[in-house]
DNA sequence: CGAGGTGTTGAGAACCATCAATTGCCGTGG
DNA sequence: CCACGGCAATTGATGGTTCTCAACACCTCG
């Protein structure tokens, strides 16, 4: 039972002692496949549990009236989805598949036999949660005030930064986005999108080939929107029962 | 010590039971006052402590190296501050005074036992921080995808909903917000802000007087920004022990 | 009275959006 | 096999929203 979805997630970051993983994995569900651009649960709809990623890519987002869409947050093998709606009883945005993918529901009313017998564990939930929101606040700074190409600078070493705690060595990625998914996300038009990557191809700092992206001036590109690595490094020293492990960092 | 300083936001959501009540009253410090424009903590400082706000307006937000700012989250009496610290060592935005004001600040070790003790509390906190999560996501939306009087309009609606939680009866409210503080939040510089607060006034969408701000066509508005009130309502169904109270709304 | 903070207004420019046309790619079906 | 449609990316022309820079009025406070 040690092999749930929730297991390579949280033991990157905190050890936690077998009792309270195995309430984290009788809560655990059958997992449910969905195949790209399926929509898991829309907006407004009951919001009754959480997932955990277990392949694959997704995102969710929220529409005007008029189809103006703005993506909030795009998900990754090993991310917990759905904090956003534990505060609402319905979804707060649309939550669909960019690949192909497998998550691992996990019914909301079981949070709390997380918080009463598993306090450490609810712990490192509620720091995710708190994590997430850190990386909302650095998407609101691109969007709010950054140039289009600082905007795509930050959101492809925001990927690469994710990306690289499951694969530190990978110097390149491919990106399941299309060009109007990723200008959803940082505040632009498709067509912008595709003339900035072409600025910075340009200027040598990325380049493409058969839809994978590699960095070539990481940096540079750093320096540009000023990006801090919001992954290699968590503080749980502050977890119930830490006292001996203050601050866990990055893998061992 | 029921009169704590979270005792008021909290109960507005929960009842919670004496001996929870008695950890949290037990782990606030003494209060500390700060006025208008003072620097509460620095980003990058220490975040070894929440905050309750007491009273006055607090906002926090990040920089970019050339000065643009972005101010991502403002903050009313009754507001925990500072979440979005807990998954980091140092703090990740720059807390200051928007007016005269006085905070509790709240150790963040002391978190430990309201995990272990008080798992009511703790899922509170937890449904707090994750309800900023949502409306950070709304602001999101609006410097993503809004235009400049749609931004305002959202600006001015979500300050007016929070503000009725506390006075559900005000039709206008005081502003301690200079325009360039108003555009780094929304994503628009001082001057933009004045002409679109120009225009709102003579589309008869809003008015002013000496400082004070009166929403005169709320549905206009609404319907302009697609606004939602997140906070009339919070879902606490989830909670431990809760089965007898599953959802409650706003105050009674 | 002068200094600084704040809001307003105007002219011009810059950045990005919109619209439109083209290309390439892929899967589908004739 | 080829024709066809659809999706995605690119490129160019044009226009609009917003920014920048500047000047001015107002108020408060020294």
């Amino acid at each position: 039972m040690i092999e749930s979805c929730l297991y390579r997630k949280l033991s990157h970051y905190v050890d936690i002692d077998d009792d309270s993983w195995d309430i984290l994995a009788r809560l655990e569900d059958a997992e449910e496949s969905y195949s790209a651009s399926a929509v898991v649960r829309e907006i407004g709809t009951s919001a009754d549990e959480l997932f955990v990623v277990k392949s694959g890519w997704f995102y969710s987002f929220v529409l005007l009236p008029d189809g103006r869409r703005q993506i909030v947050s795009i998900r990754h093998p090993g991310d917990v989805v759905g904090f956003a709606d534990i505060a609402y009883e319905n979804a707060c945005d649309t939550l669909v598949a960019a690949s192909d993918g497998v998550l691992c529901p996990f019914p909301r009313k079981h949070l709390q036999r997380v918080f009463t017998d598993a306090p450490r564990v609810a712990a490192l939930l509620f720091t995710l949660a708190v994590r997430d929101q850190v990386l909302l606040t650095d998407l609101l700074k691109a969007t709010g005030r950054m140039s289009a190409r600082e905007k795509l600078a930050y959101f492809l070493l925001e990927l690469d930064a994710r990306l690289r705690i499951t694969n530190p060595d990978k110097t390149s990625f491919r990106l399941p986005l299309n060009q109007t998914e990723i200008g959803d996300t940082i505040g632009l038009t498709n067509v912008y999108v595709s003339k900035s990557l072409v600025a910075l191809e340009q200027q040598g700092l990325v380049s493409r080939k058969d839809g994978d992206i590699t960095i070539l001036a990481p940096d540079v590109m750093k320096a540009m929107c000023d990006f801090q690595d919001r992954h290699s490094q968590m503080d749980v020293g502050w977890f119930p029962g830490a006292e001996d492990d203050p601050h866990v960092g990055s893998k061992p």
